[in-house]
RNA sequence: GAGGCUGUAGCUCAGUCGGUAGAGCAUCUGCCUUUUAAGCAGGUGGCCGCGAGUUCGAUUCUCGCCAGCCUCACCA
């Protein structure tokens, strides 16, 4: 998987890395010295507490809950063991939801609770938020990583770290943990002679998946790994829920959807994927706003629902008693704003299309759109080869990214093609045969292309859009511009000026995926409502009852709206290429799912 | 919306040519002071997705439903 490879290069997940996730580990940390020493038959203890005794002598379904009181004792007497609690770790509790932790019988989160009971009892200051780390996790390594054993032995002071428990090897009188934090790992090192008696009996609450905090010196063990040997620590947060399988992980990709906070702790390229799209977003930002654009927002409820031939999701306005939609597109509203005068804007937000769902449909998606008055959408080629170059460059460091099986490689400048050009170049079709209308429906026929496709608005063009979907766009992997698109799929672009059966407009393919969409905008308002007036004829036909003409953009038009061009680009199409992953659920953090089934309690 | 595949312990997965189920990890118990999928020993844990049908008997076969994934359609 590249995510896997992916991940595998982050400092934090260094040695040596299996194919899944490296985590989790270990036996329970057994609280060592017993109070009770051995046990008789049957894993009863009898020396504890009158309590304990008590409740041991009923079964462990019946034994009522207790309160420990032996962490008040101080160490000597708190080295209480975990059997001591073993019938009430066994109190079945209800399942709560689904997933990790639910519908448990005999229950992990049950001796989990427990401990966290014993520790309130003992007052300490569980869920506090005093402890300040010196350093973060990614810090100690970058800082203290390359430092040899000796380096590390000479350095005075102690550092205090933080972070979640992935796994626990108990030897006893020793333990070793891993920590995540930042989303790195370090290891710690507990050890009895080195924390004293009282410190070290902490450990027993320890649970994987806890937040903790931890005070000590750095060495190396034997094996060379970078360590933090603790001398003090404390519980900041108690895990609750058992934690995915160490080795293989959560592998479910419905749980890692609907539990996507496991999914971060567990999956390393989940937290990589948001680290790139973050640069993405901000690279984007500061690559328009230092060529003068103004970010701008829009409205995402629209008495209108406009600027692309999508279905739109309705909702209702109540003190207004308004229809509204969900934005299936800013367009409108923006060149509104360029006609005002904003002459370079942009918008990066959420667009919400009532269409399928697959791997590149998310119902809500984030595209970026913006408009550069007085440009020509062959300026924007220009610039969406710099723009995707630089924000590559500043995401993932390079022009280079893993797809597939393979490499794909955005270095511009990116080849540029004409529609009918590419049915010829790429697509394999004789040259005779693009601009003919009865030869491209002979063609479409005998491949067996969608019927509907072939009627609709009919003629050359949407034939030649047909063919290019089948034949061409599947092939487009390196970055492709095309260009000069038939009018009739073009609504709101342009006319080229020496064919007007085409369109100025491009867009681009990258790993057969349509990832950006540009045209000189088309600012001629008779122009334009001639084409929404058949626009929206077909979409009557089609039952789309929603279909409206936006007169107040035309009103825009009218009052003029600059030359001007502009361009959408899909940023989870784009973060999907720059991470190489295979599914647009995969960089979207809570993509869409049918509600989980809840069980009747 | 159509087709295909999948659904078994908290997690990752076997399995049952029809006789109500197993492993590893986790959890619980005992031992263990440089481990790292730690180790050794002993336990707990299952409406086998839900409902119906066939059958003496269904987790297994059939049908329906639910959810997920993949392909297609709509769409970007």
């Amino acid at each position: 998987m590249p995510e896997r490879a992916l991940a595998a290069q982050e400092p934090g997940y260094r040695h040596e890395d299996p194919p899944l996730p490296h985590l989790w580990n270990g036996e329970g940390e057994a609280g060592s010295e017993s109070e009770g020493g051995s046990r008789p038959e049957g894993g009863h203890l009898f020396r504890v507490a009158d309590s304990d005794v008590h409740a041991s002598a009923l079964p462990p379904h019946q034994r009522p809950p207790h309160e420990p009181r032996a962490w008040r004792r101080g160490a000597g007497a708190g080295r209480r063991h975990r059997a001591v609690h073993r019938g009430r770790a066994l109190r079945p509790t209800q399942g709560e939801g689904r997933g990790i932790g639910a519908g448990l019988t005999v229950d992990e989160r049950a001796a989990r609770l427990q401990r966290l009971g014993e520790l309130r009892e003992g007052r300490l200051p569980l869920y506090g938020n005093r402890f300040r780390p010196t350093h973060s996790i990614p810090d100690v390594i970058r800082d203290f990583g390359p430092r040899t054993s000796e380096e590390l032995e000479k350095a005075d002071g102690s550092l205090k770290i933080a972070g979640r428990v992935l796994t626990l090897r108990s030897f006893g009188k020793a333990i070793f943990a891993h920590l995540l934090g930042g989303g790195a790992k370090l290891q710690v090192y507990f050890r009895r002679d080195a924390m004293g008696e009282q410190g070290f009996a902490q450990t027993r609450w320890l649970d994987t998946g806890d937040w903790v905090g931890a005070e000590g010196r750095l060495f190396r063990t034997r094996t060379g790994e970078l360590t933090l040997a603790v001398e003090s620590f404390q519980i900041l947060t108690k895990c609750l829920r058992p934690m995915p399988e160490k080795w293989h992980g959560l592998a479910d990709v419905e749980l890692r959807y609907r539990q996507r906070y496991l999914d971060l702790i567990v999956n390393p390229e989940v937290r990589r994927m948001v680290e790139v799209r973050q640069k993405v977003l901000a690279g984007i930002r500061r690559f328009l706003t230092d060529r003068g654009y103004v970010e701008v927002e829009t409205p995402l409820m629209q008495p209108l629902a406009g600027g692309a031939s999508a279905r739109p999701f309705v909702t209702h306005h109540n003190t207004l008693d308004m229809r509204l939609f969900l934005r299936i597109a800013p367009e409108l509203y923006l060149k509104r704003l360029v006609a005002g005068g904003l002459e370079r804007v942009f918008e990066i937000g959420r667009n919400f299309r009532n269409e399928g769902i697959s791997t590149r449909h998310n119902p809500e998606f984030t595209m970026l759109e913006f408009y550069q008055s007085f440009a020509t959408y062959e300026d924007l080629m220009d610039l969406t080869e710099a723009l995707i170059g630089e924000v590559a460059k500043e995401s993932v460091g390079g022009h280079r990214v893993t797809f597939g099986e393979g490499e794909l490689d955005l270095t511009p400048p990116w080849p540029r093609l004409t529609l009918a050009e590419s049915l010829v170049r790429v697509g394999g079709l004789p040259e005779e045969n693009v601009g003919d209308p009865d030869r491209l429906q002979r063609l479409a026929v005998e491949r067996g292309l969608k019927l509907d496709a072939l009627e609709g608005t009919g003629g050359p063009g949407a034939l030649q859009m047909a063919l290019f979907e089948e034949l061409v766009e599947p092939k487009l992997v390196r970055p492709t511009f095309i260009t000069r698109y038939p009018i009739e799929v073009s609504p709101l672009a342009r006319r080229n000026d020496e064919d007007p059966s085409v369109v100025d407009r491009f867009e681009l393919f990258i790993a057969g995926q349509e990832i950006a969409n540009a045209f000189s905008e088309l600012n001629d308002p008779i122009d334009q409502r001639r084409r929404f007036e058949e626009q929206v004829r077909h979409r009557r036909e089609e039952e789309r009852e929603w279909a409206a003409v936006d007169e107040d953009f035309l009103t825009a038009l009218e009052i003029g709206m600059p030359p001007a061009a502009g361009e959408g680009i899909g940023i989870d199409r784009l973060v999907m290429l720059l991470t190489g992953s295979a599914s647009i659920r995969d960089v979207i953090l809570f993509p869409l799912l049918r509600p989980p089934k809840v069980d009747a309690t």
